[in-house]
Parts: structure tokens; sequence; C-alpha cells
DNA sequence: AAATAAAATGTAAACGTTTACATTTTATTT
DNA sequence: AAATAAAATGTAAACGTTTACATTTTATTT
């Protein structure tokens, strides 16, 4: 494998300017850096990634840190991310904490051992102890944070305004002439579901003047218990006509009871979720939802930290607005 | 940040000796290798590990790819590899193909760039071009295969027998007094889904003497002309008694049709998946499927790769056996 | 045309390890 | 106890870059 120095001896040219060329220094002339360029290519020369690592103290890798990987939200980040970083010369490198702070706290040290350039990275539900975030900071390595920051002023990050996507999908089922209003709420330790259902509270709460009710359902434990609770609420609630609830997959565990009381969902009931999962669409109805342009979010946290690496920028923190997909599970149906 | 010539300078050994310490050689007496990781220890010392990869030309780094993330079955083995390669040492990189071949060989090529220790992968559907994978094969970067192996000889796989495992599912319905048998099957391109296909029709001819009758409709297109045509099919034969489906997305699908023809499940049908997916649970009934045992599948992968990153060994083929789980819509119901 | 400034190139050391080979120490055999 | 073998340690070069500083070349100013 041709190194810089075969590169450097063909055209007669010091190792630096060979470097130079390759880091895109303004100091060479267009003529050389063609020459060596074409040599580079007849030699089908790769830099040694390692030893520029060793040598400048910074990899070509950036490292990715997300919750779960199997997951519809964090996948299509990873997506955008890919999109981005792609032909940047950059490497991923993506580590999952199971949301478990000890995981994290692996993957971080990981990074630091890997000398990465950069860091993104959504912080898991569990952690409270940002000393190993802060060991990033103080290497001087770039970091942006998508989804969920970490409650430290002075940050990049990329976020959703889950409030405001409470607050669409409650107003889409009033306006598709819903009045008893519920709202299965997620566990409200975690900050973007009471996000979601002060978003409903507002929505609400702005229409209550004209003959609009509404109530919280929050779910505590997974699995059976909570589906109890809630079939003991849609039986001492049978007016419900509009439900909005925290997460697709909840969404489907509501509709599936809604039909086993025969409830018809769009035409009883409607229903939207949040998150718009793929499977959404495999049930009938299919499911309203909340999208988190996922996409999206990956791409700006990607391109902000691309431009952290070259370049000193101010924190920013960026809030996306979620969009109303409307499905069959929400329409107005013409009696 | 302190190094191995700090260590050694404080222990009075020479620089050789740490890194032996380091590397597990047993050319260093248990006396000085103690000396040498306490001193470590107080100096809370990390190895670069850019200098091991660049002297050496191998990094510590596991390169593993994958077609998509947002799997179950993936993100299943990619745990089950996490779990092996945890405490080894050695990082994990993931990189996606989204099913393209030039995806997959722009991975393979940042694989080398990074001098990867070893590769873990399963192959695109689009891929027929083995150059890349041959040149990892040729760097003499150990590399195992799963779920997906490239038609060479002499690479180490783990596959899963997904003829097995279209024999045990059907075999199921047909002891569960199934005697119309349906198998939906997949693109007959893709080897694992001809596997289950031939699955299908070894158990149902071998039982074709007492009475089993049964029909395969392949499905070509993705969406709405396939489930038209599904929907005739069902329509013509009304006798269907048993479905076995190539895969969960799609019997959810199924479950869903029969619904919409007041066919219950699983009283007059039953019906069974294949992957055991996650989404298989959320809907009513929930429906039996095949596990492919993916998490095992990444261990053993990883297991196979990490003592082949120790000593020579010849390569090996492992076959994973798919396992039955049984839900609600194969159950036999009393009448 | 000489003096000065700016642009381009070169020199050589350094990043922190690993490893072939050499040497010393310790254990084993005669 | 000397001779030999095995185990443990040491020396020094090398991996392929980057980069501070020095030097040369080219362009600009007087």
């Amino acid at each position: 494998m041709a190194g810089i120095k075969e590169i450097a001896k063909i055209t007669g040219v010091s190792l630096a300017t060979v470097s130079r060329v390759f880091n895109q220094s303004p100091l060479v002339s267009e003529k050389t850096r063609e020459r060596v360029l074409k040599v580079a290519r007849d030699l089908d020369y790769r830099p040694n990634v390692m030893a520029a690592a060793l040598r400048s103290g910074k990899s070509k890798i950036i490292g990715v840190i997300v919750p779960e990987v199997n997951n519809l939200f964090f996948s299509g980040i990873i997506n955008g991310i890919e999109r981005i970083v792609s032909d940047s010369g950059f490497h991923i490198i993506i580590s999952q904490t199971h949301e478990q702070q000890d995981k994290e706290n692996t993957a971080l040290n990981s990074f630091l051992e890997l000398n990465v350039g950069g860091v993104l990275m959504s912080i898991s539900k569990e952690t409270e102890d940002y000393t190993n975030i802060q060991k990033i900071i103080e290497a001087k390595i770039p970091i942006v944070f998508f989804d969920r920051p970490p409650k430290l002023k002075e940050v990049d990050s990329v976020v959703l305004d889950d409030h405001l996507g409470g607050y669409i999908a409650t107003e889409h089922l009033i306006k598709n002439n819903c009045t008893q209003l519920l709202h299965v709420a997620g566990n409200q330790q975690v900050g973007i579901f009471r996000d979601r259902k002060d978003g409903f509270l507002a929505a609400a709460e702005k229409h209550g003047t004209s003959g609009i009710s509404h109530m919280v359902a929050e779910l505590k434990t997974t699995g059976n218990q909570d589906i109890q609770r809630l079939d003991a609420i849609f039986k001492a609630n049978p007016n419900i006509d509009g439900i909005f609830v925290y997460g697709d997959e909840m969404a489907i565990q509501v509709l599936q009871q809604l039909k086993n009381r025969n409830l018809k969902v769009p035409e009883q009931v409607k229903l939207i979720g949040f998150g718009n999962a793929n499977y959404s669409t495999l049930i009938q109805p299919q499911i309203s939802s909340i999208d988190q342009e996922n996409v999206m979010m990956g791409e700006l946290a990607a391109t902000i930290l691309l431009k952290k690496l070259k370049e000193e920028v101010k924190p920013t923190t960026k809030v996306l607005s979620p969009k109303l997909v409307q499905r069959a599970s929400s329409k107005v149906v013409s009696t």
C-alpha cells in the first residue's frame, strides 16, 4: 500500500506538501495540488487514518450514541446522520445505551480512547451524572445532542417541540369534532412525555369554554396492569370520543381495546398516536400520528457538528416542529 | 495523559516489557506484570489504540455490516455481538447497506481504511460482486458472515436453517388439525424465502397422504397489488384453514384481511408468521411465529471472530435451528 | 532594479505504540 | 560447578502521518 512518501518521491515534492494537499491546506499551488492528486489516484492511495489520528490527536471518526438502534425514531436519525456525514471523509461509530448510564459511560470512554473527532448523542433516560459528558467537553471534542440534551448550559442541541406536538394532535381531534378528550400519557419522569401532556392540556384548556372536556390517564408500569387501568377508564367514561396517545406502540394497544369494547374507530372514537412508527400503518384502521422529523433531526445535528469541526461556533439549540400525519383513525366520517 | 513511557520510567522497566504486559504476552514474570499494572492503574493509563493500530497494522475495531439497523432481527444480532465483544477490548463500528451494493462497498473500504481487526457481515440482497469482500480476505482480515453468507467456499458463517423453520411452522399447523394449507411466500429471488417455502412443501407433502392439501402464493410486488391477489385467493379458497406466512409483517396484513372476510382466527383459520418480530404481540390475536435465534446468531458469529483473531482456525459453517413460538393465532380451540 | 511582503515549499521531529533481534537472568541438565 | 536451555528483559527502529519552524520562490511595492 502506497503512502505519502511514495507520492512525494514520484512527484518530487516534500512530505509536507503532499500532506497539505490532502488536508485542503490553502498553502499549496494549484499546479502541485493537481500533480499530487493525479499521482495519488494512480497509486490508489488511501490516507492512513490511524497515523493521522496518532499525530494530530484527532481521528476521523464521529461517535454516535443512541438509546436503542431498533427504533424507528432513532434509526431515522442515524440515517439522517449517515446522509450528511457520508461524503465528509468521516466514519461513524454507533453505540447503544439501552437506556443504561453505565453503557453510556462505556461508550463515551471508548470514544475518548478512539480520539473521536466529534460526538452526536441522545442521553439515556437513566442518565443524571454528567461527568463523562464533561470529560468529552473538556477534551475539546465537539458534541451535539439530539432529542434529549443534558441539563447543561452552553451545549449544542437539536430537539423536537414535543409540547407543540401534543398541542397539534389535540387540536386535530378537536377540529374533527371530538369533545370528550382523553390523553393516555407516558411516564411523567420523562421530559418529552411531560411536554406532550402539557401540549394536550394547553390545547384542551384553550377550547375548554366551548364544551370540550378532557382527562389524562398516566401509565406507570409497563404491561398488563396499565391495560387494565385503561379498560376501567373506558368503561367508566363511555362518552370519550377523542384519544391522544403518547406513543404509537401504545396507540395500537388502545385501538385493540376499543375494538374489544365494540367502539368503532374513527366513527365513535378518534385516535391519534405520536412518533409516526412504521407499524402505525400495518393495522386497520391505520393510525394517525405526529411525525417527529427524525431524519431531519439527524441531518441537522450532523451538519452542526461538521461545522463545529471546521470553525468555532457559538452553541445553538435548534427546535424542530413536529408534523401531523392524518390517517384513517382520526378521519371525520360523514353520517 | 500518561503513556507507556511514564510507566516504564516509574517501574524501572523497558518500554517493551510494559507493552508485553498489556498484550498479555506470556513472556513476562508475574512480579513485573503486577508492578506494571499497579502503576498503570495509579496513572489512570489508557493504551492509545491509534498508536497500536499504526504500528501493528491492526486496529481494535470490529466492523459490522447489516442491511438495516431498524429491524428486530438485525438489531438482535447486534445486541448479541455487543454482548460478546464488549469486554474484549474491541470497539464495534456498525454500517448499514440499506440493501445496496455500493453502500456495502463504501463500508468495506471504510473498514480497510480503519484497518479493522475483523469483520462481521450479512451481505445485501443486491450483492453479486464479491471483489470488495475478497479485498478484505486478501488483507488477511478475519471475516465471519451471519444469516446471509456470500456464495464463496472457505468462509466462516453462522446461518439459520430456514428450511427447518418452514418445516416446523407447517408441521405445527398440521398438528393443530389444519388440512387445507396455504403458504404466503416471499420473493423467491431471496434464498431464505426459497428455503422457507421448500420447508413448507416438504412438511405438507410428507403428510399429503392423510388428506392434507396445500398451495403456495408467491408475493412479488410490494404493496397493494399483492394484497389484492391474496384476497382473491381467499375468496376462491374458502376452505383454507392454516396459513404460514414468510414474515411477520406480512402475517399482520394477512390477519387483517382474514378479519375483513369475517374469518375467525384461530377458530376457523390458524396463522403463523416467521421472524418473531416484536409487533407480532401488539395485535389481537397475537401471532405465532418462528424465532430466528438472532441474539444467539450474533453471539456465535462474534465468538467465532474473536477466536479467529487469536489463532488460526478452519472455516466453519454453523447452522442454527429456529424455534416455534406459539401464540393465540394458531391455538387449538376446543369447541 | 532593489527591497519588501506574501505564497509556496521543505526539514525534521514527533505522536505512542509494537516487534525483531540482542542480551541478561534464571532454571535445568550434565 | 560448568554447560546448556528456557525465561525474562532490553534496545532501537519503525508504523505513516502532521506540524512548527525554516527556507526558498514568486509577487508586489518602492
